[in-house]
DNA sequence: TGAATTCCTATAAAAGAAATAGGAATAACT
DNA sequence: AGTTATTCCTATTTCTTTTATAGGAATTCA
């Protein structure tokens, strides 16, 4: 049960592009030369977050990313339900297409399931990771 | 992120263990039928469960697994462990396993994520399962 | 001895994730 | 106008993991 990659990404990215986009767009070169990653990939991984609505994007030359809301306004949820299509820890929570729903034992549990990992990660907004980067990058220098 | 079917498979084995295997050894072949999946395939969930101490094996014939302790000593992540390897959404976590950890913006999150899950998971006992599902078939009559 | 089981391990099949690739469309800058 | 830098679109490949199948060895009961 782990999340993928792209869902990594895509944390990854949202939190760049706070941190390098406050008067500018961010182009996928650059963000992913800091991330270390391939760019193609992360290329896939903004068009999808830009076609979920949370990035605004901005083609051509010195074109790129912005947010399109403040980032206290988004959660991590928003953003890995995006990449990773779903959180919930098993699809019948979310489409019902069980025919055994009515005598099954475990339902119960994984419905409490998918409602913790929900609320966990709707409680933590890209705000906080960003300044959570940013006391880790300070720490570089003071320990 | 979902768990797996073999993760699935594992608590509605442990479930049928419970309510077949009261006085006797409840076998794969039993089970299989019951919840209508590949026998071999359970047997190497069940494989699985028993070197991981949470089901007694007899072998040959009239042999079968029996638990090893009382139901309200297996917590649903004793079981769901075992077959997904780790319920971790991220294996830095657990593996410390990463170069730029220092630096990280999202190992709290990831960190506080893990919690949660794990503290969910073993909230809940395999009782708790059986009790659940119990219910669900009394439910057929009633309604 | 025969039948029923767990145990062991190999492999095939299917699905999904991650990455690569090439080029079309768009817009800024000179 | 032309060059360059970008997003956009989509196909394909490669890799990994999951799921299932397969065959038989070892064990135990009757």
């Amino acid at each position: 049960m782990k999340i993928s990659a792209k869902g990594r990404y895509a944390l990854d990215l949202m939190i760049d592009i706070v941190q390098h986009g406050s008067e500018k767009c961010v182009s996928i070169k650059e963000s992913a030369r800091r991330l270390d990653c391939s760019q193609k990939y992360l290329e896939q991984v903004a068009a999808q977050l830009s076609k979920g609505g949370l990035l605004h994007s901005v083609r051509g030359s010195s074109g790129g990313y912005t947010l399109t809301r403040l980032p206290r306004e988004y959660t991590a949820g928003d953003i890995l339900r995006i990449t990773e299509g779903s959180l919930s820890p098993i699809s019948c929570v979310e489409s019902g297409e069980c025919a055994k729903l009515s005598e099954c034992g475990t339902i119960d549990f994984w419905t409490g399931f998918n409602k913790v990992i929900q609320d966990y990660v709707d409680s933590v907004t890209l705000d906080d990771l960003v300044r959570s980067k940013e006391e880790k990058a300070g720490n570089n220098y003071c320990i």
